[in-house]
RNA sequence: GGGCGGUUAGCUCAGUUGGUUAGAGCGUUGCGUUGACAUCGCAAAGGUCGUAGGUUCGAGUCCUAUACCGCCCA
């Protein structure tokens, strides 16, 4: 077999591993101009992107298949640009998320976080940490991810932690972080404090409860008020209506009395209340409800909390205390029932707000915390996107941002955890100062005690993403990386965590560096299930990445995930899709095959100057508009799109049709066979040098092996002035280069040949001509005789003609009766089948033909009747008028065929 | 309540300065295996581009309204 001794079938198992550890052995994923090196020159611009830092306890999912394949793609796009290029890798410590598991996994061993202290908790998590960084890093690694691996952070390592204390602490000297009892979202099973973006909004059906409210004044009047959670009733301390309300003016400044607990509250007059919701009437828990806060807050009222951390009514709650809030409920309304308080109930959709990460319904309640005044910081970050300075691409999203920039609140960044950035806040015992350092204190600096205890709280894991892409670069030290790496090009992150991620990333980037993180950011959508659902382990719709790169191969993959996706929407993940592009993969692979072989039978050298045919300059013609295409798709980030051009290319011009006239060509030996030799190398070059991001394995492997048997030969690759470089990874990115005039003559003319092959493919289909035999034609061809004269061979293999007993003219003159008969593009062709045809089919057949082609002249001449005519381009005009002449030819021809 | 996205072939989706018979993959139908590939080849069927208006010589593409689906914010 003369193809080098390649499987027949692209092995990416026996492929992918070798390459991975080859490119990171020879350092090609460090940048190729590097600080840390001598010949190091900072004036060349670099391009770097910080990876969004997986939970160093997580397991791969389509979401990190898509990102990794995503910045590897525009990562080794500029590598081969020849851009320095940096891609820093790194895991998140994921506080809440990591605590989860590892209390998962002790509940299993029996053991609770409670009855350990925090060190044996630490050293407990440290410990899982180190097992599953290097499962989460290997899981990358596999996707093919180009990163510096010499570079690789973690959000808790030494750097990082100090990164987070200077900038808790410089947010604390200059007032923005400030600490306090503030209406928080509590998660009872975390037993902590969560942000307002960790809470998600379900709607469920519930009741809604209408009860009465007494009057204080023993007079039986009462207020009727409606509630979603009677339970709260424990802790109401007002009861509100609207102040131009009719119904209730005369209840306002009374008292009414709190059921079941007696307790007298006041009847308010405010704004806030809707009259036409519920009964008009409202009852204020300011410590269990974020509307009623705010309006205890206004009128001052008391804020009575009802809950313990573990969401069971406190001592508040009377009677009820130990109740767990759900139970507490049925009861209260039982005994509400039981005490004639109760008017309805109605069935309602109340919209619960659940913890993100548990699942469980989260308590609105009234906790000490941490903030970040974020206004000043967001308002910064606000104004680089609009001035552009950060550009957000798909552009949509742009107003998402300021829209959640613009009514941003403080930022809650305490965490009742112990996994994480512990507060960098110590309290003296003694005198009660409160000491924020960025070493650790030893000793009280006002009083001198040894009495001083930090702060237990650790603060939100995205307080330390927030400072990722220069934290990783070494700030707060000015080292060089960080002088030269930041600010970085591109974040390429789900769309999903605009908020939670970018946007932190902003105000912290421009608070704390004083510039941007990056002057682009790409949102990609979510991976979705192959029918556009949600993936989830309960639905059992999950794709697991592992799994397909166990079966179709990375390359597969990610051609996938790149192609089947457009920037911000969401990608419906199908295997089937991902299986059809392992067919490509394979595809890419024997047609390098057979141009190896082709490479081996050729000669080393030329004879004479080349005689390039219509087949070579159409193929090295579209390669140039294909260069040119991806190009201006690469620069406007449709990465896509150009994937899809690239296979469309590959596939139906370089491999159905190339390819097969390659075969012609080679067998006519000599300067054909060399001429041929040569294009084929240095198209199917190109062709992996641009696939190269896409598909980074099969084109590494294959190149290589292109390289090879082009360098025997002394071929050179698809720029004919460069030498083959030591690895695709590292090689140039092939430029278009100017248009020579020749290009379009040259498609156009190769269509025609196109054209005429299929028409007789067709009637041979049709026929039933079983595909060996060969047939006699007559080709009346008008002005294209000369370019299908030049086809003739080519045409005769692709067709089945038989050679011999062809002939192509101007207009033929031989007699053609008992032959079966076609119009294409104005090219008449008759085929000697040398059978009775049914004649009454083929004419029907004939007719069929030319009701379209009338339809299409007359709709042309009607066209070029009207306005268009006059008010079009020119160039747009003259095309229309270049196919109305064919048509007409064809209709003619047709015409008297079938007269 | 506000905002955004989607609605194109049986299915899943492309289609970015509006250019005049709308594309792919999968699926379907027919034919085909000694030389790159059956993870393949050749050929075929299949769409009034959600609906109604508008702008324009020309609209899947721009504008307005509307229906349905989905998402985000409140």
């Amino acid at each position: 077999m003369a193809t080098a001794g390649l499987a027949k079938t692209y092995d990416f198992r026996a492929t992918e591993q070798r390459l991975y550890r080859l490119w990171e052995g020879k350092g090609y994923f460090e940048p190729s101009n590097d600080p840390r090196k001598a010949d190091f020159d900072a004036s060349i611009k670099p391009f770097v992107i910080s990876i969004p830092p997986p939970n160093v306890t997580g397991e791969l999912h389509a979401g990190h298949a898509m990102f990794v394949s995503m910045e590897d793609l525009m990562i080794r796009y500029h590598r081969m640009k020849g851009i320095p290029t940096l891609w820093v890798p790194g895991t998140d410590h994921a506080g809440i998320a990591t605590q989860m598991l590892v209390e998962k996994a002790l509940a299993k061993e029996g053991k609770k976080r409670d009855g350990m202290t925090r060190e044996e908790f630490l050293k407990h998590t440290w410990e899982w940490k180190d097992l599953y960084h290097q499962r989460i890093t290997s899981q990358i690694r596999r996707l093919g991810a180009s990163c510096d691996w010499t570079r690789e952070r973690f959000t808790l390592d030494e750097g990082l932690s100090s990164a987070v204390r200077e900038a808790f602490v410089r947010l604390y000297e200059k007032g923005l972080i400030y600490r306090g009892p503030r209406m928080i979202n509590w998660s009872p099973a975390l037993r902590t404090a969560v942000s307002d973006l960790e809470v998600e909004y379900s709607e469920e059906p519930g009741f809604l409860y209408y009860f009465k409210y007494m009057l204080a004044d023993g007079s039986g009047a009462y207020l009727p008020v409606a509630t979603t959670r009677p339970e709260t009733i424990l802790g109401d301390t007002a009861v509100a209506v609207h102040p131009e309300d009719e119904r209730f003016q005369r209840f306002i400044g009374k008292k009414v009395i709190v059921p079941l607990l007696n307790r007298e509250i006041p009847v308010i007059a405010d704004e806030y209340v809707t009259m036409e919701f519920g009964t008009g009437a409202l009852k204020i828990t300011p410590a269990h409800d974020p509307n009623d806060y705010t309006i205890g807050l206004n009128h001052g009222l008391e804020m009575i909390n009802i809950l313990d951390t573990s969401a069971r009514m406190n001592e508040n709650a009377g009677p009820y205390q130990g109740m767990d809030r759900f139970e507490c409920r049925k009861k209260i309304w039982e005994d509400m029932r039981a005490a004639g308080l109760v008017i309805k109930e109605q069935p309602y959709t109340m919209n619960v707000p659940k913890s993100q990460r548990s699942g469980e319904i989260v308590e609105p309640m009234i906790s000490t915390q941490w903030f970040i005044a974020i206004k000043p910081l967001a308002e910064k970050a606000l104004e680089a996107v609009r001035d552009g300075r950060t550009r957000i691409i798909p552009e949509r999203f742009t107003k998402i941002y300021y829209n959640w920039m613009e009514n941003i609140r403080d930022w809650c960044i305490s965490r009742q955890l112990w996994w994480g950035h512990r507060i960098p806040v110590w309290y003296c015992d003694d005198c009660g100062e409160i000491i924020v350092s960025r070493q650790d204190p030893s000793a009280c600096p006002k009083c001198g005690t040894r009495n001083i205890r930090q702060d237990e709280d650790v603060l939100d894991t995205w307080f330390s993403s927030g400072l990722w892409p220069f934290s990783t670069l070494g700030w707060p030290e000015e080292t060089a990386d960080l002088q030269y790496f930041y600010p970085t090009s591109v974040m390429e992150t789900g769309a999903d965590i605009l908020f939670f991620w970018v946007a932190r990333m902003m105000m912290f980037g421009l608070e704390f560096t004083g510039q941007v993180p990056f002057h682009t950011v790409y949102l990609h959508g979510l991976i979705l299930d192959k029918d556009g659902q949600k993936m989830s382990k309960t639905k059992g719709n999950v794709i697991d990445p592992l799994e397909i790169m166990d079966d179709y191969g990375t390359d597969a993959l990610r051609f996938t995930l790149l192609v089947g996706s457009t920037p911000g929407h969401d990608t419906n993940l199908d295997i089937k899709k991902v299986e059809a592009n392992r067919n490509f993969a394979n595809k890419v692979w024997n047609a390098g095959r057979f141009v190896l072989s082709a490479v081996e039978k050729a000669p080393a050298e030329p004879g004479g100057e080349p005689d390039w045919t219509l087949a070579d300059s159409w193929i090295w013609g579209r390669l140039k508009e294909l260069l040119r295409e991806t190009d201006r798709l690469f620069q406007s980030y449709q990465y896509g799109e150009a994937g899809r051009q690239i296979y469309e290319f590959f596939w139906s011009d370089f491999a159905d049709w190339y390819l097969e006239i390659a075969k012609i060509q080679m067998s006519q030996g000599g300067d054909a066979a060399y001429y041929t030799a040569t294009t084929l190398v240095r198209v199917l070059d190109a062709c992996l040098r641009l696939l190269h991001p896409f598909t980074p394995y099969v084109t590494e492997e294959l190149w290589g092996h292109l390289k090879g048997a082009a360098l025997d030969k002394a071929y050179k690759p698809f720029n004919s002035r460069r030498a083959w470089e030591d690895a695709l990874i590292i090689a140039a990115w092939p430029e278009a280069g100017k248009s020579e005039g020749w290009e379009e003559q040259a498609i156009s003319s190769f269509t025609v040949i196109q054209e005429v092959v299929r028409a007789i493919r067709n009637i041979r289909a049709d026929k039933k001509i079983t595909p060996g035999r060969k047939l006699p034609a007559l080709i009346s061809a008008g002005a294209k005789m000369d370019i299908l004269r030049g086809q003739c061979a080519t045409m005769a293999a692709l067709a089945g003609l038989d050679i011999e007993h062809s002939h192509i003219s101007r207009k033929i003159t031989e007699d053609t009766t008992g032959f079966v008969s076609v119009v294409v593009s104005g090219v008449e062709i008759f085929l000697d089948l040398a059978e009775k045809t049914d004649s009454v089919q083929d004419v029907e057949r004939l007719r069929k033909e030319l009701e379209v082609v009338s339809a299409q002249v007359d709709r042309l001449e009607k066209l070029l009747a009207s306005d268009f005519a006059t008010k079009a381009p020119p160039a747009v005009v003259e095309k229309e008028r270049a196919k109305l002449r064919e048509f007409i030819e064809t209709r003619d021809k047709l015409k008297a065929q079938i007269a």
